[in-house]
DNA sequence: CCGCATCCTTAAGGATACTG
DNA sequence: CAGTATCCTTAAGGATGCGG
């Protein structure tokens, strides 16, 4: 009898996996990438600044709390800039940086490949559905 | 007096974005990316094909409900294939398809950019906490 | 060996109200 | 205008045991 089970095993692996993919470049961007409001600021500043209120009437349906997070966390990546003007009232602008532009490119390269495959996907998805049932 | 809300206006907002969202090959494809096992499994058999239990044990950490969970949508997608080898015990092989490859190749896309900008990312860090410590 | 069904936890994200 | 602070829900995912 083994002193541990397969769940601890799993524990441990689970864990080493963590360590391991916290140090890889291409994991911490996928995370990034699966953040679905990035994803949207992104695409919506990639057309050039915007204001804070603009990017909220902009992406449709994103609470304020989530907003400012992904604009907090894509600032401190380097992905874009905040400029704030201290008028009455303040005025806050976001821009992608030349970092955030490039990052925009792999998206336009998900898009390309999504518009061009998705048909593919749907197809598959119809065999696999009137199979199964 | 306005009869609706801030918050009816976004809850209508993000209804009507879930709506035209559910129809955008985009973010299909992001939802799929998103899932951090995905990523995982496609790598792994962009080697060649691998039985159930060779993924359980490359990918470690993987619980079993989320390996058959993530294969099973794979495979609806058309991403991959599962070959069942009515033996005893019995045998199941998985292995990507052409359009699994080519979304491999989107993978690797990834992956270059990650590894190329994240040295940037890394310094646009540092110098977000130290000015912001 | 492969994988489904069940239960249970926890952490992401939404609603809301208030401030500089 | 541009957030911050708080509370609260819910759904993704892990543990586990059984079945084909």
């Amino acid at each position: 009898m083994p002193t541990t089970t397969a769940a601890q095993r799993r524990e441990q692996a689970r864990v080493e996996y963590d360590a391991f993919i916290k140090g890889c470049p291409t994991n911490q961007l996928l995370d990034r990438l699966s953040d679905k409001w990035v994803s949207l600021v992104v695409a919506a500043l990639s057309g050039g600044p915007m204001r804070y209120s603009d990017l909220s009437r902009k992406i449709a349906g994103v609470s304020p709390k989530m907003l400012t997070q992904t604009l907090r966390t894509l600032e401190r990546d380097g992905i874009l800039t905040r400029t704030i003007t201290p008028s009455v009232p303040v005025r806050v602008d976001y821009a992608l940086t030349p970092l955030g532009s490039s990052l925009a490119g792999l998206l336009t390269a998900v898009k390309t490949w999504a518009e061009t495959h998705i048909e593919e996907v749907h197809e598959a998805r119809e065999r696999y559905d009137t199979e199964t049932a």
